[in-house]
DNA sequence: ACGGCAAGCAAGTAGGTACTTGCATACACA
DNA sequence: TGTGTATGCAAGTACCTACTTGCTTGCCGT
């Protein structure tokens, strides 16, 4: 029964490279080293094959929390977003292919969507805990900055593929990103 | 020779939905109400139908200018950031397209990437004119800051549609936006 | 040694896709 | 009045796609 995980496997790469409609059945079956039949015989048809991709791709989006309450927040917040950028960027791929599927295959929406609410319910319960603490600006239009946080994320694992030179170095772009985040809110620089 | 345009926009709308593979001939020419030859004897294949889309698409996204010296930024931007917001919001079904494919068809990549180095350089133009006026901090992050901006854009035009209720309500938006990135480079609020 | 089971292989079905061909129609301009 | 030109229509070609069927092979536990 090893086939099964190496359909699924070579079904998510082809999904990622071609999408749905050019990830046919045959390309997937010669990606994973299996014959097409056994293909069919171990998921009944190509849908039901995605779903199974969708479903297992599911498990690699758990979002790591952040200390509370803050200690040093650019710190913190550099490494929670290096590693975010990491999981979004492996994720490229086949969230692209889902979101420019979202029309014809309306299912794949809560996979291009998942976990997006949840960070930013930690960045934003992070953040107003910092205005608690009277070490960001109380009058600070956190919801807003948020938001710019998370799309710079999203948009450096986009594009700095396709542009690179529109992006800070990858090693710097965590702490700038923060550092400027940090700034918008009115958290005074901690060097 | 009417046909010909009718066929590009159909070709467009229907690409924009469904993408290269899922745009077939017999689609486009049905929603163009034209006959299918009509098609080929007036583009010759599929593949040139679509150069000639993304060759018409190139028009529609010239970049506003922003003036020079800035005035009242946060009034000035806030409108710019606007204008660019709905640019990227009509061009978004065709963009998400077009970057899912790349891989399988490279020719798209200049028209994925087109203007954002244009949209960049004026954005960093701007907020250096104000950091030499000593209005804003010379020592901010700026191109951090441009490229948290734009990506703010880019992501609250292919987000939201998504998930409206990750982002500031539509008429706020762009204003939030340009406030927390006015911030972000040390621009006091004018009010 | 034998029965069951996963997998391979060859071939076929039914439908879709890009693209072609031959012929009919209608309008435009000379 | 005639002639080109754009378009429609019906049919066909060659290929690809998802999916099926029938048969064979090899391995594993009993």
């Amino acid at each position: 029964m090893v086939s099964r995980e190496r359909i699924l496997e070579a079904a998510g790469r082809v999904y990622a490279k071609h999408g749905f409609r050019g990830a046919t059945t045959r390309l997937i079956a010669a990606e994973a080293g299996v014959n097409e039949v056994t293909l069919f015989r171990t998921f009944g048809s190509k849908g039901a094959l995605f779903e199974a991709v969708l479903e297992q791709s599911d498990v690699c989006s758990e979002v790591n929390p952040l200390p509370d309450p803050a200690v040093d927040p650019e710190e913190e917040l550099t490494i929670w977003v290096g590693e975010h950028l990491q999981r979004i960027h492996d994720l490229r791929p086949m969230l692209i292919q889902a979101i420019s599927e979202l029309d014809e295959r309306p299912e794949v929406a809560d996979f291009a969507c998942r976990g997006r609410d949840e960070v930013h319910e930690i960045l934003t319960d992070y953040s107003a805990g910092l205005q608690r603490a009277g070490r960001a600006d109380s009058a600070a239009d956190v919801f807003a900055a948020v938001t710019m946080l998370i799309s710079s994320v999203m948009g450096d694992a986009m594009g700095r593929p396709m542009v690179p030179e529109s992006f800070p170095p990858i090693d710097e772009a965590p702490r700038r990103y923060v550092r400027c985040f940090l700034r918008s809110i009115g958290v005074a620089s901690s060097r």
